[in-house]
DNA sequence: AATGAATGAGTGTTCATTCAT
DNA sequence: AATGAATGAACACTCATTCAT
């Protein structure tokens, strides 16, 4: 088992399953709903996956993967850091504004399984917060960024940039009434050493 | 039934649900586990609570509340409204170094159930963040406060002392290698309209 | 336990009770209903009987006996034998009418419960039907009524005065539209010994 | 789920709801009673009806269809309108002898639950019923049969064939002892007109 | 590779009954 | 006499998982 004999049919249940996440609590996705959306037998699940913790961990594997491959792909070459970090932003906000349900789903399974027991090689994986997570070091260890933990200024990003995302997506305001700057104005002020002011 | 004749364990009830969300998804939290954890037969709880959603609303308004009234016994009257702001601010944070698993708890009722199920009258209730949000609104009114969503702002501050308070709490590093100063100063940065840099 | 020292409260048990099997399955009234519609607490129905059995018991012997004595006090001196039967006839019809709850309750008991199980001593209660199968009795003996068992005279005579009055109850029908004579015809005609014709 | 590709187990877990609700109430009828009398596990029941209550209607169909089916091949053709209900009548009873306990389910069934829930299509299926009704109304349109409403016919003939049937088989008396024939003829006393006598 | 069948453990919920007060 | 609290057993139903085909 596990074998993806049927590429296809291995996208269709992650696929599915997606969609589901991004509408329920993770817990309340069930095999049956997944097997019933994609139009195959629950069974079926057991040849692709070997578990359902097996599914969600493979769920979590692509919809990372995918918006690491996004972001590197979208942001432009910078010459300083701060360059770097602006297009990484950018790049990362264009994500959230395209793929909602993919930065949702993912949030709700880190939310629910830790870290670590859903990648196996953690370097490797996650590769568009590894970039951005580098950025931030190099940052703070030059004195650009605030030396407050890691942890706080990747929230500060990613909190505020699903936030912006999510806001536009239910059709609480418009890009154009709320436009992107303000947010990257916030981010910054709240990231950037204070030193300037 | 739905009587609380015997408010000891309607307490415990409450506070054993508390400890399972705190580590679960909410979703995963069942009436067997709570009643096992109490040490009371499962059908027990259906004298105390309707229902499984009632007591989850339950579990909710009683945290909120606590929260609400820790917030407002703690911060100290303030002649201006940066002042009130800032004050609010370490009020929230002492409560989430305190109460972690309340604050974490909110959270996750707060995304598995809309705001309007769990409460009947949303003014009311959940008084602390609602006192945040009218600072909030007249600092944004005043041209204190950076012109995004509110939501963005409550975001910054809420999310950021959450996450300082729980890597505190998870042993990552203590108050005194990272003080809260940084944080506050991060929220700031990241409200305030920058027109004073 | 089960004395009756507040005939009130037993009467509007009883009368609950009935209310709910007039509407439900026999099986399907709980104490916990009957409670909820009287305004008690569920335990203090133990205090009047001293099981759900019991109860339903005492439901219908309450509801037999006052069927009894409507017949009694209603069917009007005859004659002769046959004058009886119809006077008998006439007076279960007007408690069909004006009961129709009533006859309801007693067919759905007594086709949950055993007979045995329902009355200790047998003759004394049920007096109304006792009092028609003495007349059908005694009618078989003189050659007034066919010689088929009994159940069958009485079930022709009960079903079909009931269902007369269920139709008109439920407003299938008016009195004037089917009027009682055609099926006292009926029943005339299938009990009576066709040896006239 | 609810496909019924082992008709063996279907029928078995049809012939065990059976035979419980003859000697119950169909609202006393669990699932896992009846799981337990087929020695299958009680979810299994759940592969094959996708519910309580779609289980009971089942077998309210199959029962039918085995009495209409038995009626229809059982009764003998007639020249005229009243050999055409004798023979019907003779079926019924034959019917009734050799199947009490599918009788006895069909009218438990009709009790708790309305016609209109249990068929979809309530033309075709029911059909020996249906045969009757349409003789009976052809009966009343040609002033063979009484003018009182039909259910009082029905009722007539269904409930005396049934208690005579079920009297037998509970050895209250043989079929020797008290032949169908008196049976019949009280039935046809009911149901004839009166103008002949 | 795919499915239907099967199961045991789990869910929330209701029930009849008992008991201390 | 009356009640709230408590419980164990039952219920309908869903789930993740396995297995033979």
């Amino acid at each position: 088992m596990m074998k993806k004999k049927n590429p296809e049919k291995y996208q269709q249940i992650i696929d599915a399953t997606v969609q589901l996440i991004d509408r329920q609590d993770v817990a309340m996705v069930s095999t049956t709903q997944v097997a019933k959306k994609v139009g195959i037998s629950q069974s079926n699940i057991y040849i692709y996956f070997k578990n359902r913790d097996d599914l969600i961990k493979h769920v979590f594997i692509r919809e990372v993967d995918a918006m690491s491959q996004f972001v590197h792909d979208t942001q432009v070459p910078a010459t300083d850091l701060f360059g770097q970090f602006a297009s990484q932003l950018d790049a990362l906000f264009q994500f959230a504004l395209q793929h909602p349900t993919s930065l949702n789903v993912i949030q709700k399974i880190l939310r629910s399984y830790s870290y670590q027991h859903l990648v196996a090689k953690p370097d490797d994986l996650n590769a568009a917060n590894a970039e951005l997570l580098v950025t931030l070091k190099k940052g703070q260890q030059t004195g650009l960024f605030k030396q407050v933990d890691l942890s706080l200024l990747q929230n500060t990003i990613l909190s505020n940039i699903k936030l912006q995302a999510d806001n536009i997506h239910h059709g609480k305001y418009t890009a154009a009434e709320q436009p992107f700057e303000r947010v990257r104005q916030l981010i910054f002020d709240a990231i950037l050493n204070g030193s300037r002011s």
